[in-house]
DNA sequence: TTCTATTGGGCTAGTGTCAGACCATTGATG
DNA sequence: CATCAATGGTCTGACACTAGCCCAATAGAA
């Protein structure tokens, strides 16, 4: 019996899908989440970053250029060039991301962020930070406070990832990023008001000064208070 | 340049490696952490669960009965039966385990595991829990607490992933599952010492009190200190 | 204009993986 | 002793994926 309970989490299957439809995944999430607004680099440096051969990658590339993703041009100085704008939020959008995901889904993506970037946040702020690592930092904070409201997202994740990534950890980094994509659509649904960045900006202000006073209690509390702000606003929206 | 530094992280390889590999992993990772101590499930249901054919999931098996690990029998209640005991500990174990995976790999997978698992605490320390999970985190507690040597480690993992699995978050039961597997190898090479089982069981104590008491912050401390003395502990071995 | 480097487009042969069917073995049970 | 149900063992045809090669298009450089 004690035995039964764990093996589900170990017995798990082994690949969440072919490697065409990750692939698809990955790449319509690095788009979505404005990690490339420009081009794709070239299939061949692709597929190698991604451990895929060209030609499963250019099935997923032509898929998103039906998809209306992608332009793709041929040529020296051709590619991939990201057409993606992310659409004027509206709650019918959210609605059916919610529906899309589950409710269930939706709660377990909630949960698992909050852990993994809280974890993260103490972690940074355990560590002794070196000058340069300290004025990474603040410079995300600053970017994110200074974003307008069409580049706040991407300038959002962006301080996010950082303080995983800060931590030298690739395998917490790759585990922040997965949870950000999660819930992307959703945030994507939800529109950026002023106020919202302004409380925003007052919570990244105090995960930040908890970190490099390397306070790890008060990094955690900061940032589940984000979290948790965020996760009600998406309530307030779904109600 | 702010894009760049993050694609890395969404980028990254979509798949580990090959499914019989990955399988491979799987597998042997079950048995070293003791969830499957007599036999592994029938062909079918087992590659049905790791979501692989037979044939890859039987290439798996067959490496593993080669390598001595499984003792593969025919017939009706015949299987596969698990035939690995762990190692008696020893230094030169433990320092072959930290070579094989570098040092690099081994901060990683330690930093990891401390985010994750104080992400866990702190998240189920701030949910209501009903009576059953209250009372399946004590009976756990109780149960590593009552273990002799010989069955420490199994109960240690499973009072650590009951935490993350109480949340009822699977994307955070997967990741602590995860973190776990990456240092199983280093702590079956460590001699279980009543002397550490004692100073465990106190913080396990901890750990529990404060998550029954709703307590987020003592909670992510505990953990935070009963994972910094295993990592003391190791490093103990390693000077 | 012509050349050239870079990039996408396409092909092929070989390997990995799958689903499903059928065979072989075994130990309990009647 | 004969039967049976559960389990591992094996085979086949189909599809997914890969590595490597060469072709085609393009825009800048010579």
């Amino acid at each position: 019996m004690n035995e039964s309970v764990h093996l589900a989490a170990v017995l798990r299957p082994v690949r969440a899908g072919n490697a065409f439809e990750e692939t698809v995944e990955r790449l319509l999430q690095a788009i979505k989440l404005g990690m490339v607004t420009e081009k794709l680099p070239p299939e061949r440096e692709l597929a190698a970053r991604l451990g895929i051969s060209r030609v499963t990658l250019r099935e997923a590339i032509r898929a998103l250029q039906e998809a209306g993703y992608l332009d793709v041009r041929r040529g020296r100085y051709g590619g991939a060039f990201v057409t993606y704008t992310p659409p004027r939020p509206s709650q019918t959008d959210l609605r059916r991301a919610v529906a899309d995901m589950g409710t269930d889904d939706l709660a377990d993506a909630l949960t698992f962020r909050m852990a993994v970037e809280c974890g993260a946040a103490q972690v940074l702020a355990s560590t002794p930070l070196d000058q340069e690592r300290r004025d990474t930092l603040r410079q995300r904070l600053r970017e994110v406070n200074s974003a307008g409201p069409d580049d706040y997202r991407r300038q959002d994740t962006a301080f996010h990832l950082a303080i995983a990534e800060l931590t030298g950890s690739p395998l917490l980094a790759a585990a922040c990023a997965d949870a950000r994509l999660r819930v992307t659509d959703l945030l994507n649904a939800i529109p950026v008001l002023q106020r919202n960045i302004q409380h925003a900006a007052v919570q990244h202000e105090a995960i930040v000064a908890a970190i490099l006073a390397g306070d790890p209690d008060a990094a955690r509390r900061a940032v589940a208070e984000h979290l948790e702000g965020t996760a009600a606003l998406l309530r307030g929206f779904l109600a």
